[in-house]
Order: C-alpha cells, then sequence, then structure tokens
DNA sequence: CGTGTAAGGAATTCTGACACG
DNA sequence: CGTGTAAGGAATTCTGACACG
C-alpha cells in the first residue's frame, strides 16, 4: 500500500521540463506558486524543483483556470480536499488503535 | 502489468540533480555516457536529462566501479543482460501467438 | 486577474583539453 | 582507466517591474 519506491513525489524536475510536460509557461508556473497552488523545493542556488505529482496538480490548475475558476477559489478547494483527507487519515489512525487495543472484529464501526 | 502511470522511465532529471541523488560528480556522470552505460536525452538546448531508472542504473554502475570492474566490462554485462531479456520477451510473445492460435491448455510448454 | 515581455544577473550545463597515473 | 579541474561560452533560471485589462 504505502509503495516506498514511488517516484512521484520526488521533487526533481526543473521548471523548463515542467514547462514541457504541462505546456504551460514558466510565468504561468511561478504565478501559480505566487497564490500559492504549488509548492516547489529549490536547489542550493535557488533553482526551482518539481514532482511528477506537481506537474499533474498543474495540469488540473490549468484545467480550472481555463474554465474561469479563480486562483483564489481553487486555493480553497485544495485546502478542503486537504482537510477532509486529513480527517480521513486521523479516523483511520484512530481505528487503527481501536483495533490494536480491542482486537479486530467485523462490526458495524470496524471498517 | 504494463502501468503507464509510471514515471520511472521518464527523463526529465537534469544533471545537476542526478549528481546529488546518487552522489556521483557531474564528471562521473558524463564519463559513464562516454562509455555507453547510459544514455540520457537532451533538451532543444543540449543539457541531458536522465529518468529515475538511469539514477538507479547509475549508482549500480557506481558500485562496481567501486568493486574494480572496469567500464568495458560492465558494458559487456549490461549487454548480456539486454539480450537475454530481448529472448525472454521474444519467447512469450511467440507462446502468446500459439495460445491465441490453438487456445490456451496447461501443458509442459504453456507456461 | 492572469499572463506576456524586456532587463540584468546568477546558477547551470556544455565541450575539449590538460593532468595524474 | 577513471576522475579532477580551469576555461570559455551557451542555455537555463531568477526576481522585480511594466503592460494590458
Amino acid at each position: 500500500m504505502a509503495d516506498e519506491t514511488t517516484y512521484k513525489d520526488k521533487k526533481v524536475i526543473t521548471i523548463g521540463i515542467v514547462s514541457e510536460l504541462t505546456g504551460l509557461s514558466e510565468r504561468q508556473i511561478r504565478y501559480y506558486e505566487e497564490r500559492k497552488l504549488i509548492f516547489p523545493e529549490r536547489t542550493p542556488g535557488g533553482s526551482r524543483k518539481y514532482s511528477f505529482a506537481d506537474v499533474e496538480l498543474l495540469m488540473e490548475i490549468a484545467n480550472k483556470i481555463e474554465d474561469g475558476v479563480q486562483t483564489h477559489e481553487i486555493r480553497k478547494e485544495m485546502i478542503r480536499a486537504q482537510n477532509n483527507l486529513n480527517k480521513e487519515v486521523k479516523r483511520k489512525m484512530i481505528q487503527g488503535q481501536l483495533n490494536a487495543q480491542f482486537g479486530i472484529r467485523n462490526g458495524p464501526f470496524s471498517k
């Protein structure tokens, strides 16, 4: 499940390549960062580094922008989605604790 | 099986990042290319682009070099491995043809 | 608001060569 | 043989700003 050999999240792609992969201009990519939609890492020299996950996210962002959604709205959507994910993870961790303490059964709350 | 969402083989990493990931100097990385051990793509401007698979291969190469294996030997090993792989693929394709024509059974040659 | 562009500078990468051995 | 390095140049990336709207 937690595949440690995943390259999707390693930030290793420079902005020029990302521009080619997404079809977005470097200006657009930097602007979406300014609007807090994307968070590249940096080399010691200051060059941005993106992951494949970032590339995919950028393409989703581009689609929404095309649909007339403003960056501020997109940001709110992303925060909402992130909160839901956090809640989900927390719920699963608590359930995991319970299972560990009381054993795994198949009651209505064990899923 | 043939996972199309694999990022492992996309050539998107520049040499500086590869150097950080592998711990090898750019000089070493370029030299291994000169010796035909690694085959990066190029940007229109001429910069090298590597994949995660390349990064892994480079680390294997580095290990062998440390063990005193010469680049020429490493190259021969790689060619041998590639040939075996090709044979394997060909064998499977032929078997696939046979299965398609005569149906799938569990005889001694169907594996 | 989102994006293009010219500007100046800094970081990155490239090649071919000399050096050591 | 494998690798470091200085050299000069070209490609890449960075930031802040003006422009349009």
